[in-house]
DNA sequence: GGTGATTATCTTGATATCAAGATAAGTGCG
DNA sequence: CGCACTTATCTTGATATCAAGATAATCACC
């Protein structure tokens, strides 16, 4: 009986003429989201930064060499609007994480660089999110996870099909 | 292939020292998670409602008679600060949706009343909102579902414990 | 009953976000 | 070459949220 299970049985008494058996999977799958985040974010200020931070961070440094994306192609990847995108890059220039340098092939555009400091800042504050995260699965076993990464991915597989 | 898997192989390419199949497992949650919201947001925005207001009229509704609450119970319910419980109850009083009505059993407070114009919207809502939700989950199967949700439900119980 | 501590709610100021529009540079077609 | 169209990014204005503090009523203990 946890928090989502007493939603359910308010609408049941309420509303017996739903099935609420879906609300308490979708219901499940965004309180998890948001405990996890939490507990995620508190590794992220360790290091100075916050989700929206180390999101475009990570982004860059994924990437890999020369560690350098335009606004655009981070827009794209970290699913936010420009104007979101624009004011991260202000805070993240003023931190002398990035640098915004012309892009030689677009006169219109920039690249954003991640800077030596940028780039030391992320890589380690990725070597302790990966070390939460592990933290976060510790209490599945092995078996457990793979199940539940499977159901997710097939979830997501068809969701994003349509 | 999917978008987690791209930004895993990034990961691995660059940092292979890291164990990423954390990541993937709780970077599926959070942009399910974001998937299913974004779909039942486009319900709420047919009943003139968000995410938040639903919310307030949704607990309100499953109370069950008398329909009313203390905002200190909305907020509880909800899980949002005292400031933006305020807002949400301005804006739903705005719309005629509850009223403030003083707390006769302590004069500090007030508890907030579902209208019955409130009430008619809230049932619409949620009877529009559960279908939403049965179409989000037909792709999966009845033992899909279970496995799921018993998943979800254990990992959320392994986390709230600490 | 008076007084300090607690509780309930609201207010204030700051932040991140989005949608829509502005600006400026490239592109293509005549 | 010039003009309309598209693209890349930034700017503006509005919103929802939070943290911290203000306000006001109640409670508990002497």
């Amino acid at each position: 009986m946890d928090h989502v299970d007493r939603i359910l049985a308010q609408w049941r008494r309420e509303r017996p003429d739903l099935d609420v058996a879906p609300m308490g999977l979708i219901g499940r799958v965004k309180r998890l989201a948001l405990c996890l985040s939490q507990e995620m974010e508190r590794t992220w200020a360790a290091h100075g930064l916050n989700g929206a931070s180390f999101d475009v961070l990570a982004t860059l440094r994924r990437a890999g060499p020369p560690y350098r994306l335009s606004p655009g192609n981070l827009i794209t990847s970290t699913m936010v609007t420009s104007g979101t995108m624009t004011n991260r890059i202000d805070q993240l220039e003023k931190a002398g994480y990035v640098e915004r340098i012309r892009n030689p092939e677009d006169g219109r555009g920039f690249l954003i660089a991640l800077s030596d400091q940028g780039f030391a800042v992320i890589d380690a504050a990725v070597t302790d999110h990966v070390a939460t995260q592990a933290r976060l699965v510790a209490g599945l076993t092995q078996a457990e996870r793979r199940a539940l990464n499977k159901l997710l991915k097939g979830f997501l597989g068809k969701l994003e099909q349509d």
